[in-house]
DNA sequence: TTGTTTATTTATCATTGATAATTTAGAGTC
DNA sequence: GACTCTAAATTATCAATGATAAATAAACAA
């Protein structure tokens, strides 16, 4: 049987910190949530663990690791498998609408996936995640890549311009956002069925 | 009659440098192609030019600025209207297809433009240039700036995967890249094309 | 009790973006 | 041609940042 929270064996000395990469990363995304990216410093991330800076890289190798950690928790959260007998173009709209709403609610999340290298979770289990059920609806593996990077592409851009106070702010005074996304994300579905010979 | 170059009037000491933002912007990305986005700070872009770093900031009010400027430069060059009785789709397709290519021959473009605010001439300029021909064809301002919307987050996205090592390899190890980016383009072309009601 | 491992701290560095103060080349005026 | 003024550099300097090395203490093992 093993621990919930596996404790290490040797121990802090001033104060239980209970560091780990799981903690150290949600107190990354609640700091960014707070004051933005460009307050995420290994300093400021440190006290608000109530811990200095070097302690960190016990834990996790740079600060660029740290943000490949970031997005491999929140893409995670964000892929589910079709549940049985779901068309493949109903699961695709949802995980889309699912994204877009997880990314919007982690604040610069965009700017995060943009710059940090993705892991190898998300290479092997992430982005396989989204093929899968393609290939097992009949397409060849060449369209079902082709198709679901074309639609991680858009959910990624689009929530890059969203999040960018200027640019959304440009297609905000004349559409609402979230209705130009469902017509973005319905049209780009509607190309991939008509291209996948699958149904 | 302008000067081609317009002469300033006090003049540097030592050289004879020419500073100017559009040569700054010239020199930053010969530089980012050489060595990649992080080796571009202020002292190495100074260095470039033959100055040092703070006559930048003469020209350029920060590094941000610079960055916006430098995907400014980049984003000009890659619209164009349509060609007179050209069809929009077709328009469209070769626009996608001049946005990848021009980005991709910009190492790193992709996390640049995540990480730069778009500037005015951006958003007066570059975008509009992107819906007025869906306008002009008789779609809606709701439904083109979707659209134009749409088809900028996914060739921002494609390419950042793209530029991404990692993340493209996992592609490219399955499919040829070039070849699913065509697939998503024209796919995503299909959609719009049966959700505006143009021709 | 003594030693070992793990996880932290303090101290320190080099790099970076940015600003202040200083300097000089050239244009305009007389 | 000397005198000034201004544009555009320079040198000097700062605070913040990512990162590492060395020191240190808590827990565990023997």
């Amino acid at each position: 049987m093993e621990p919930l929270q596996k404790r290490a064996v040797g121990r802090p000395r001033k104060q239980d910190a209970f560091l780990d990469p799981a903690v150290i990363v949600d107190a990354a995304w609640s700091l960014v949530e707070k004051d933005g990216v460009d307050a995420l410093t290994s300093r400021t991330l440190a006290a608000e663990l109530g811990v200095k800076s070097p302690a960190l890289y016990w834990h996790v190798p740079s600060m660029t690791a740290l943000h490949s950690l970031m997005v491999e928790r929140m893409l995670s959260e964000s892929v589910r498998n079709p549940a049985d007998g779901e068309a493949w173009q109903d699961w695709l709209l949802d995980v889309g609408r699912t994204q877009r709403r997880n990314f919007l609610s982690h604040r610069d999340s965009g700017r995060i996936i943009a710059v940090a290298p993705p892991s190898e979770v998300i290479r092997n289990q992430v982005m396989p995640m989204l093929v899968a059920p393609l290939v097992a609806a009949g397409a060849t593996t060449d369209d079902a890549v082709a198709a679901a990077g074309t639609f991680a592409s858009f959910i990624l851009g689009w929530v890059i311009y969203e999040q960018s106070a200027e640019a959304s702010s440009y297609i905000a005074s004349l559409v609402d956002t979230s209705t130009a996304f469902e017509y973005g994300l319905a049209a780009l579905i509607d190309g991939l069925n008509q291209r996948l010979p699958i149904k």
